[in-house]
DNA sequence: ATGAAAAAGGGTAACGTTACTCATCGGGAT
DNA sequence: ATCCCGATGAGTAACGTTACCCTTTTTCAT
């Protein structure tokens, strides 16, 4: 095809005719394929250098490979992600292998959208990030292209799971807040349209292991959830409808990051101060949390361990792993200021 | 290609024989093209409805076009390219055109092959955000590819422009915090390896403007600039340098609300108020400024317009439009309680 | 009824790459 | 000298889609 400034992209035959050589050697070479002599090999890397070739990605999708990792993400904004991601490239380095990255957005119609654009798009791999879609159709998706899920539960033979052990994580902070004395602990949680089963949904194992843990502690009757967004907005609203309730929270889990800044911001806004009034904690342990300023009790789930680990499945089920691994993260508790003894 | 399912994907073959009619008429259904009857349309249409086709964008790319568009951002991390994607979703709609992302890193070398990635996948357009890369080099990728650059103060004729006009932004807050009675007022600004004219750099604007006004107000001698860069570390390392002089600056103007963060938090770490002893102010008006226990005076430049302004300037280039349009939005200061009179 | 023009729809050749098959050439073992 | 084998390298046929150029049919004005 012609190049809008009228000259032709340069192709292998460019490079072939220019070498001297078929345009197979050059095939060869670009792929390190052997087959090729020392001569014949010099001669072509110096053409590609000098008519500054470079590989079409389409032309070799049809022929099978792309070189590219597709991720989906429900949106870039949380910086928890932006830990996976860190992980993921890291560990693609230098394979030649291009992550790039499309917004799933929040309903399951977007997400479908943006998964089949990924396929459409011929990406050697798959990584789908806390994703709404069945079960069902992730194994759709996995026949198809090698796959890897981070932050879902449930076992499947097709793709390959990363996961952070929610139960876990979310049992210490409910643990922690009731060691600290605390009694009405509420619980902010997140809203979607999945019709996954519930408990693959990291944010309803989250809701769920709060509940447990309150129970077994004879708090049962103190259980308060607010369903809200895991975003600043959706902490922000959440906070301020359990705060309006009487007797209101000592202390407030939310189950993300990003929701507790928004929670710490309803809180201040409300004329009370954390931790002397109501205590805060999240989870993922962004950067945010460990600001002084909002010193934020919150999990540690390693998001730039699941991005490595993700990248390196993937690659391993592109070199043609088919048995499906799953791996779990055990996330860690990091207390900082946000949370403290309730008050008197 | 045999997927690894062993099921072959569906082609356009597929639909063509199984609507018993030629593969040009379904393509030229799928392409709206018209040519094709109503009766051999509708049965097209069942046919790829019931066979599940989708168009396989690499064997299109190979005929031209992708429908697809790429948007390289230095990293996903800062909250105000969220905004920017979000508008740019919003003007691609239901167009048909897919936005893709690439991380194009901290140095020119990881930009170089972010966006030569996406050349070489063949996007119909490319969205570079506040690159590195020098006019020369994008120009050079403008004329292979329809291009919108974001933030970068140069003109081109062969890319379209989106810009803040970050001199009246800095100017704003700069009088700003000398009309609140500073003096002692320092900035943090962002470092790169780009070799772009600084003119074109918008962190190199900001700086810049901090200096003429402080000149104009005659207090050249005051000036004082922390070179870190702009993300919440950066910011927090930045801070405290400045906060080690003695005598300290009683405000500080952080060229991006990422660092701003930072800097609240180093404030803060150092046992000083905000805004008792340090004023402290920022730029983008993320979300995050916004919320009442950060209430981060900043600059609101309006990413969401930024991206869907890109989004439509591309759309235009890629339908043909060669003459090169500059777009520029006028900031707004938003003045919030992180900045008030200095101590007396 | 006739002719012309428009619409419908098919055939085919690319696009750039790679996997396969095949031919040729040295060189070493017999 | 003969045979065999490995290495080198070329030829060719896909991969799925679309642009172009046909032919055939329909429509409509005369």
């Amino acid at each position: 095809m012609v190049a809008r400034n009228g000259r032709r992209r340069v192709t292998i035959a460019d490079v072939a005719s220019h070498a001297q050589v078929s345009t197979t050697a050059v095939s060869k070479v670009i792929r390190n394929a052997g087959g090729v002599g020392p001569a014949a090999k010099h001669r072509i890397q110096s053409a590609i250098e000098e008519l500054g070739y470079r590989p079409q990605t389409t032309a070799r999708g049809m022929r099978g490979r792309t070189f590219t990792i597709g991720m989906v993400l429900p949106h870039i904004r949380n910086p928890f992600f932006a830990d996976i991601l860190d992980g993921l490239c890291e560990q693609l380095g230098d394979t030649g292998y291009q992550p790039i990255m499309v917004q799933g957005g929040v309903t399951r119609k977007a997400e479908r959208q943006a998964v089949d654009a990924l396929v459409d798009r011929q990406v050697d791999g798959i990584i789908m990030v806390a994703p709404l879609a069945s079960r069902t159709r992730m194994e759709e998706v996995a026949r198809e292209t090698p796959t890897v899920v981070l932050a879902r539960h449930e076992r499947s033979t097709f793709y390959d799971s990363v996961l952070d052990d929610d139960d876990t994580g979310a049992e210490a902070v409910v643990k922690h807040l009731i060691g600290l004395g605390h009694r009405r602990i509420a619980h902010i949680t997140h809203q979607d349209n999945s019709i996954a089963r519930p408990d693959d949904l990291l944010h309803i194992i989250r809701a769920e292991t709060y509940k447990r843990v309150m129970r077994e502690h004879g708090l049962g009757d103190e259980i308060a959830v607010a369903t809200a967004f895991y975003h600043e907005k959706g902490g922000y609203d959440g906070a301020r409808e359990l705060l309006s309730r009487s007797p209101r929270p000592t202390a407030i889990f939310a189950g993300a990051d990003q929701a507790a800044i928004g929670a710490l911001a309803a809180v201040h806004e409300a004329g009370l101060s954390v931790p002397g009034d109501v205590s805060i904690a999240g989870y993922d342990d962004t950067l945010l949390a460990a600001l002084p300023n909002i010193a934020l009790t919150s999990v540690d789930q390693e998001g730039a361990v699941m991005g490595r680990t993700a990248g390196r499945l993937l690659l391993e089920r592109i070199e043609g792993r088919v048995s499906a691994v799953r791996f779990s993260v055990t996330p860690k508790l990091v207390t900082r200021r946000s949370t403290a003894p309730p008050p008197r």
